[in-house]
DNA sequence: TTCGCTGCAAAGGTTTTGCATCGGA
DNA sequence: TCCGATGCAAAACCTTTGCAGCGAA
């Protein structure tokens, strides 16, 4: 029905289950040019320009996909509520991609020993947190 | 007024130019006891217990008031509303502590070859997340 | 006495859900 | 035709805010 598709779009859904719907395919194409950390919202109002009856439940709904299939990634996954935890001696986290569980790591265990050397833009670092993203032991299945 | 708030205590407000109240020993010692990584909605949870008429709204607060004077920590800068990437190049995150913002850096600048040696608990590791945290060019004042 | 802290209720922002309809396979 | 996708509206969270009264300093 569209001709505008075109067949790479076809075989990356066909690839994931996924559907060709006109939607998915602005959606997909416009997150494909926005560099940077977009948020839904940013998105949606991308999108609405060129179909200005987009809802904004499609657009989460096809993100989530999108996360699924793996052609997009959260920048942080641990973003649902506010957590916190004591500022006490240096650790990170085991983050397991499945069931979320967050797991202290001590520093000593990763053998970080480098600093960053040249930062660009002239940032100035001040610490370190690390995620080590995987599957705990009760989700390797 | 309340002959169980211990010195310390006194003396961590103090330092921080908090008031002395009952509310707050109380939070700070239930996050003392508190491992893991709990909401603010754990943390009211198991406060109430002490204080039955405590609002969640106090908690939030004395939580914001925490972390900014440093007894506590945030898991994640970034939790407050999805923000996804591309999946594309290894590369992590120079996140701003001031005014939050996330700038991409290539993992070849990080000179990160160590890999986990030992994980606790039979974790799989699949890959790293890291976030620099310090002050952007624009926030160093 | 003063000003910060608390509790309440309301508002604000983000994300999910139910459902009728539409449209791709 | 069938089942997934869409749009809409409502609901469900999570967090912040305004304000009156209370209490620490």
């Amino acid at each position: 029905m569209d001709a505008k598709i075109s067949t790479s779009f076809r075989e990356l859904c066909g690839r994931h289950g996924l559907a060709v719907t006109h939607q998915r395919q602005v959606l997909y194409e416009a997150m494909q040019r926005m560099h940077g950390h977009p948020s839904p919202e940013d998105v949606y109002h991308r999108v609405r320009k060129r179909i200005p009856s987009i809802s904004l439940a499609t657009v989460y709904k096809n993100i989530h996909l999108f996360i699924e299939s793996g052609i997009l990634r959260e920048v942080s996954l641990h973003h649902g509520s506010l957590r916190v935890e004591r500022n006490e001696h240096p650790h990170h986290h085991l983050i397991c991609t499945v069931c979320k569980s967050i797991t202290d790591i001590d520093e000593i265990y990763l053998g970080l020993s480098a600093k960053p050397s040249r930062l660009p833009g002239g940032f100035l670092a001040e610490r370190y947190a690390v995620d080590i993203l995987g599957r705990c032991k009760s989700c390797q299945t």
